[in-house]
DNA sequence: CTGAAAGCGCTTACAG
DNA sequence: CTGAAAGCGCTTACAG
């Protein structure tokens, strides 16, 4: 068994009211019974169980992150942004990866009941206000890059839409005419979103020119088979947009094992900025997803909501999304001679 | 004030007993109350607290991992490793960062009392030993890729040394004789064992020759630094062994700014074959770390240390580090005619 | 089958 | 300054 505060209180012929006390550097105890209290709390090894302190001072300390998965860059650099934010508050962490099943988060939510002071929740497919449910009411949350419907949590989001279609731009500007689009998952929050981005400047920047859409899911892997996928097209694209890095860099494998060029065959062109984007070879175009930031921001809004329990009503914010022109996009071997309409101011 | 059991209770006009027995659906409640109570449960949305279940059942299906850092691809792939194993074990995850700062460290395990079931500690910088003050004596604890000083803690480690060793054999091999090692922080344990792991092969292999040690701190700024360093020597080594992949990337970017070609001007290695290193141009010779599945073992370990107290003894186990050649290493452009001993047998 | 009561390990008014 | 007692939100013998 482990030593509790009773035991100590025994040990040192005291109450615990009185260790407790000690323990808490309260001013109403005796230097002379302090130091006995600390010297049998050392003797012991006593360490309290911040279980039971925050069962009775009803906090925490601790937040709770979930996130539909832990694994890759994206999410490391988003849980980066949360911790940083988090420690420097002195708040801990629960993390917990729902895998995109609803009642995996669900059953992870009720995980947190009580452990938690306020919730961090990324849920791109699983409808957030299912996931209400499964708390009470009164949890401070916070939502990242999550589809909004209720009004009652605040919400950090990415410019999905406003990066893919200035992505669409910059290619078009560079004398691009067919552009593919790899997509994510199908129910994914984000992953429509750039579509619908795609989509619009598509519609928008090559009237009459059609989309051209391949099935992919985020992953490395599926990146791999798009690009594949890409070379034994008779018709090639003259650039990839993949909808984020990590299928950029897999697409990229897939094109240069088929012998193609980066930029110089194809183009090819990522989302998110994940930090390996840099160190790809050649370095990957990309859309920044300021994802770290998004992390730390959450939290702060998390932080405030905690500190003052409805002094702060939810806010929406949408965090820009700016293009990060590197070395996989360029002119095409063909140009184009279409009519390009200027693009549309900034 | 969130609903509590009491309220349930209240509303339901039973006992917070009946209450208890019907949502933890144990028999000895008439399929009517059991209705009729998680009727109202539906109906006042209560969830209950898991902080004050586990204080009664002495349970928190919750495991602690205390890491030098959350950041990079190396942590992500241990998270993951982690976190799969302990979602399979229906454990949940309390993540926290020492940043290798004692003082960090003692309150993050402190925190972590009482909420924890067990702790999963990565400790490269701080003495473990120093750790076990801040935690109750039994509770369970498994130690990775930690400097082993006491024996009650199980612990798993990866061949640091042996990895490193094989790397200079595979060097030397493709006829390098002067490799130059770019070491990680100075009081690392790991770092101190691949560093070890290179001086022992150069000792061995290449007798007479000396060793070329740079310093580095495993991110990716000191590989670009030391890369420059590299570039700038006028007795340039034909090698360069970075002691993990984050440096070696770094280091990559430098030898390119400068204009030399790897592997054809320069070869290069990593160590811990992260996601990234197989898809960087060119592909990057490491050893592999094993990562993911280091992490896995260590909380299979703690999963069973946690369900049978005090049957298993403690394991110290090594994981093999092996060699994985990709395209960043080859024959250097003059080749050396030194002559060279075999190497050990495998 | 159901309830009253004790107790998990703490903290904090309330007395003295 | 110190202690006895209540209470945080639950679970579980123990009675009935």
């Amino acid at each position: 068994m482990a030593t509790t505060i009773k035991d100590v209180a025994r040990v040192a012929g005291v109450s615990v009211a009185t260790v407790s006390r000690a323990l808490n550097g309260h001013t109403n105890v005796t230097a002379q019974t302090r130091e006995h209290v600390m010297g049998v709390v050392a003797q012991l090894r006593f360490v309290p169980s911040s279980a039971a302190q925050s069962m009775i001072t009803r906090r925490t300390h601790t937040v709770g992150a979930l996130l539909p998965d832990l694994h890759g860059e994206y999410f490391s650099e988003l849980i980066r942004g949360i911790d940083l934010a988090a420690r420097a508050r002195g708040l801990h962490l629960l993390v917990s990866s729902s895998h995109g099943d609803a009642v995996e988060a669900a059953a992870a939510l009720r995980a947190m009941n009580g452990r938690v002071d306020g919730l961090l929740v990324m849920s791109p497919h699983v409808n957030a206000d299912f996931l209400w449910g499964n708390v009470p009411d009164d949890l401070p949350a916070v939502l990242m890059n999550t589809r909004v419907a209720g009004g009652k949590h605040s919400s950090f989001a990415v410019d999905n839409l406003g990066g893919a279609y200035a992505m669409v731009r910059h290619l078009v500007e560079r004398g691009h005419r067919d552009i593919a689009f790899v997509a994510g998952p199908e129910s994914n929050f984000e992953a429509n979103e750039r579509l619908r981005g795609y989509r619009a400047a598509i519609a928008d920047l090559l009237p009459g020119l059609s989309e051209h859409v391949l099935q992919g899911d985020f992953t490395q892997e599926s990146g791999f088979r798009a690009g594949s996928q890409v070379v034994a097209l008779t018709d090639r694209p003259s650039a990839v947009f993949a909808s984020n890095d990590a299928m950029a860099i897999g697409c990229l494998s897939a094109l240069n094992e088929a012998g193609l060029q980066v930029p110089q065959d194809i183009a090819l062109a990522g989302f998110d900025d994940i930090p390996i984007s840099r160190y790809v070879n050649p370095s990957l175009t990309t859309v920044r997803a300021r994802i770290t930031e998004l992390g730390g921001l959450a939290l702060e809004r998390l932080a405030s909501a905690i500190e003052e329990p409805g002094r702060i009503s939810a806010q929406h914010q949408t965090l820009r999304a700016d293009l990060i022109v590197r070395q996989s996009t360029a002119a095409p071997s063909s140009p184009s001679t279409l009519p390009l309409r200027p693009p549309p101011a900034a």
